[in-house]
DNA sequence: TTCGGAAGGG
DNA sequence: CCCTTCCGAA
């Protein structure tokens, strides 16, 4: 069933894999709606290597540029996207269309003039899909966080948390590093009739699982904050977060994104470009709510964002060399003995926890 | 180097 | 759909 191109004695499906017979959830493997495939998708892949230092010198995000990575070695990179794709012959020019196929899609560009370098549109990047909170702003909303909170500690996606989930949580936090660092501007927001229109991937913002938004199901539970500052969101977004934004210290950053919080103002436009930030409230809810949670909701996520380096994942993509595999991540078991009977629960969620890049073609 | 069309596969 | 493969053009 699955592909080994050679190998290597390694499993090709850890167990790690299956959250008591769970299969790893759908968003994992692809961003939208794709029936049928659930084949680690490029995008998915870079942003993987782009969180492990062990590839620092292949592939790395780009200082100074949200987003923004340069593909050191593109051979290399190649390479170890063939073998994860069990495809040998894949070279980078053959890499490469594929990800000049994101373009049109929005999920990468082109940074001109800098070779093999390329720029993720987080913008395009919807951590949560929380179908209520896909409600204007109007009153007070007191629908969310309140009854989800009550979960208990589902702690859960822990449990299945992936590369991937880093990577989006990753994701997820660059984007408020970015707005948090600095003040948003009124940001050049695109055509809102844009060229979406893109039946194709719209994805289902209307889901039956209402409560379980990035922070219930993460247990972003903020003791009793109720309700993120939702109606106070996106517009002025900075009013929200003013001087009490959950501030990621260090640990909590991509290893290639030190040093440099905010470099200086700017840069986020093109950050957010197409984002249609603001203007609708509705767009990124997991950052609002992050936002609205103060400190601690960084520490919670922090947790959440505990890298494999001291777990078991060096195997993944250097394995002795050859052998086509998925990444395995084992989680130390004290943390799976997190994931309880709120399991159901938590991977319900997680089929809510949509990374809906791709928004559409013109 | 980068781009994007065309055809094909799973 | 999401690439993979091939390729001519810029």
């Amino acid at each position: 069933m699955h592909c080994h191109c050679l190998g290597e004695g390694i499993p090709p499906v850890p167990s790690s894999y299956w959250i008591s017979g769970l299969a790893f959830p759908d968003w994992a493997y692809k961003a939208e709606s794709s029936p049928g495939s659930r084949q680690i998708q490029l995008w998915h892949f870079i942003l993987e290597l782009l969180q492990k230092e062990e590839f620092r010198h292949v592939i790395a995000w780009q200082q100074g540029e949200y987003g923004e990575f340069v593909i050191k070695d593109p051979d290399e990179v190649a390479r170890l996207w063939g073998r994860r794709k069990c495809k040998p012959q894949m070279n980078y020019d053959k890499l490469s269309r594929a990800l000049r196929y994101y373009y049109n899609k929005r999920i990468l560009h082109k940074t001109k003039g800098k070779r093999f370098t390329y720029k993720f549109n987080f913008s395009k990047l919807i951590v949560v899909n929380y179908p209520l909170w896909d409600m204007r702003p109007p009153p007070p909303p007191p629908l969310l966080l309140g009854a989800p909170a009550m979960y208990g500690p589902a702690l859960v996606p822990i449990g299945v948390q992936s590369e991937l989930l880093h990577t989006i949580l990753f994701t997820h936090r660059a984007i408020m590093e970015q707005l948090a660092g600095q003040r948003s501007p009124p940001s050049p927001l695109e055509p809102p009739g844009d060229k979406k229109g893109s039946s194709s991937s719209e994805p289902r913002l209307g889901f039956p699982q209402a409560p379980c938004l990035l922070s219930p199901c993460y247990h972003f539970q903020n003791p009793r904050n109720e309700l993120p500052p939702l109606a106070s969101l996106p517009p002025p977004l900075a009013t929200s977060l003013p001087n009490e934004r959950p501030r990621f210290s260090r640990p909590f950053l991509p290893p290639t994104l030190p040093e440099q919080q905010s470099p200086g103002p700017s840069k986020m436009d093109s950050l957010f470009a197409g984002m249609g930030l603001p203007t609708d409230g509705k767009v990124l809810p997991g950052f609002s709510l992050l936002a609205g949670m103060g400190p601690g909701a960084g520490e919670r996520l922090r947790f959440l964002s505990l890298r494999p380096e001291e777990t078991e994942v060096k195997q993944d993509l250097e394995v002795g060399g050859k052998g086509c595999q998925r990444p395995m991540v084992d989680f130390p078991s004290e943390v799976q003995s997190l994931k309880t009977r709120e399991e159901k629960h938590a991977s319900s969620c997680l089929e809510t926890f949509k990374a809906m890049w791709s928004l559409d073609p013109p």
